[in-house]
DNA sequence: TGCCGCTGTTATGGAATTGTTACCCGCGTC
DNA sequence: GACGCGGGTAACAATTCCATAACAGCGGCA
């Protein structure tokens, strides 16, 4: 994403509106404001924010109401701000599809932590897919899946943190200290058994014959790696250039 | 859609009723009456109109009374009928979700144009069907009904909340916070007995073994995911020994 | 051949996570 | 005011995970 995030807060408050750019203004976000649901309608189709926070309470029309004609057409992840405590449970039920919602009156720093959480999680999952492509093994960063065959292999979570950080990086040896400390942690740089039982049981879920390794090659003394199979295209994207080197250097191998 | 849409008329005074048939009749629309609460009732259950009408001063049943129980169970458009200047009644119906009101005594021209302006709004906004399909499962997003061996299954709000959830992202692992912060509310992020609780009465209800799900899986410490069976089986057999059920298809027995 | 270093595999018990049930409370109805 | 219903709570059972240790395999080398 090479532009900050636009976000659209629609209020007819103009104080709360004043509020929500200042703080999201300096937090690094272009705010474009609203003072009613036809206003922030029409600047959501002109201007196509990224998110958008909506008053429930306002004379022209209910956020509820603009929230539905929003989606009508668009994805765009929805921060509802409610006027009381009171209401929230009222509403729950009927405004499924907000992303969040926020209760006034709200600090500037919850509303931009909220912000910045929603987009995370709606910009990760939906926008670029991420998936790598191993041999029969599909590996999918963003939804946390893994397929063999095309059918979901379970992981645990440390097998699947494991293999996060191999399929990260496929076709580059990650050296052992590396794996160690981003998977248990820095102090655990040094526990290689941790990473022998680790790749063992990954091999034996993910590997076609867990004896004769394809896909997580070992490099004695040095790392382990997610082997990218002869002439497929990498999957990935950036920071592969310390590939080459380590290659090099791995050729006095085997 | 391609039959037109039927409303469900309520109402103890034979020519108010016969008035709705006629004009709504004459305006293109199917309809149905029922003269008091509990034939409404059974008539909305056996007939699943796409909107109702509901007169609020009846005999047996007040129409609030009514709309209340409508909304346990479906999430079918309302108009309530307001007697006269029932102010308090008129607000109270739209604090309980109606979705518009009318007062009496009414024009026919206003009467079609009020019911064509929530269809508009409801199923406008969601004018494609909207079903997912999972084993003996059918989940119809729209109209808030599910299906077991075409069977309607009846779930409470939260059950119903839930599995929209898990239902609108079918195949995808939904985090435990996501699922807690769109059912309960955001502050709910951490609670996870919630998702335990109401994920096995969930189950109950639409597994066929409730101890070994097919619809709904667990992922441990990561969230849950409905399940897409043929695009998705798990693999998820720990031991050595070749573990062999699990691919068997589930005998339907019931 | 036998020792050695490194790696891979498996069994195990405790810890953590999850599933289930009974019970409670509040609400609205009868 | 008893009753049914939905929903929250807590205790307990069941399941799964994972660190650990013991052991097996495989060269290399003297």
């Amino acid at each position: 994403m090479s532009t900050e995030p636009l976000v659209l807060a629609v209020d007819d408050e103009a104080g709360v509106l004043r509020l929500i750019k200042l703080e999201l203004t300096t937090q690094g976000f272009r705010v474009i404001t609203a003072g009613g649901g036809e206003e922030g309608l029409r600047m959501a189709e002109e201007q196509r924010p990224d998110i958008a926070l909506l008053d429930i309470v306002m004379p022209d029309m209910t956020g509820l109401e603009v929230m539905r004609r929003l989606r009508e057409r668009t994805s765009i992840p929805i921060i509802l701000l409610t006027a009381k405590g009171g209401d929230a449970d009222k509403v729950r039920g009927l405004e499924l599809g907000a992303d969040d919602y926020l209760a006034k009156p709200f600090s500037p720093e919850e509303l931009s932590a909220r912000v910045r959480a929603v987009l995370r999680r709606t910009i990760g999952s939906s926008n670029a897919e991420n998936i790598v492509h191993v041999g029969n093994i599909e590996i999918d960063l963003n939804r946390r899946l893994v397929k063999r065959d095309g059918e979901i292999v379970t992981l645990t979570r440390t097998e699947w943190l494991l293999l996060q950080v191999l399929a990260s990086n496929p076709g580059k040896i990650m050296l052992n200290p590396e794996l160690l400390s981003k998977v248990w942690g820095p102090e655990y740089r040094d526990d290689l058994q941790y990473l022998r039982v680790w790749v063992s049981r990954l091999r034996r879920k993910l590997e076609v014959e867990p004896s004769k390794p394809q896909l997580i090659k070992t490099f004695q003394g040095i790392g382990y790696m997610l082997d990218i199979p002869g002439e497929s295209e990498p999957a990935s994207e950036e920071g592969d250039e310390a590939t080459e080197d380590v290659n090099e250097d791995v050729e006095i191998r085997t």
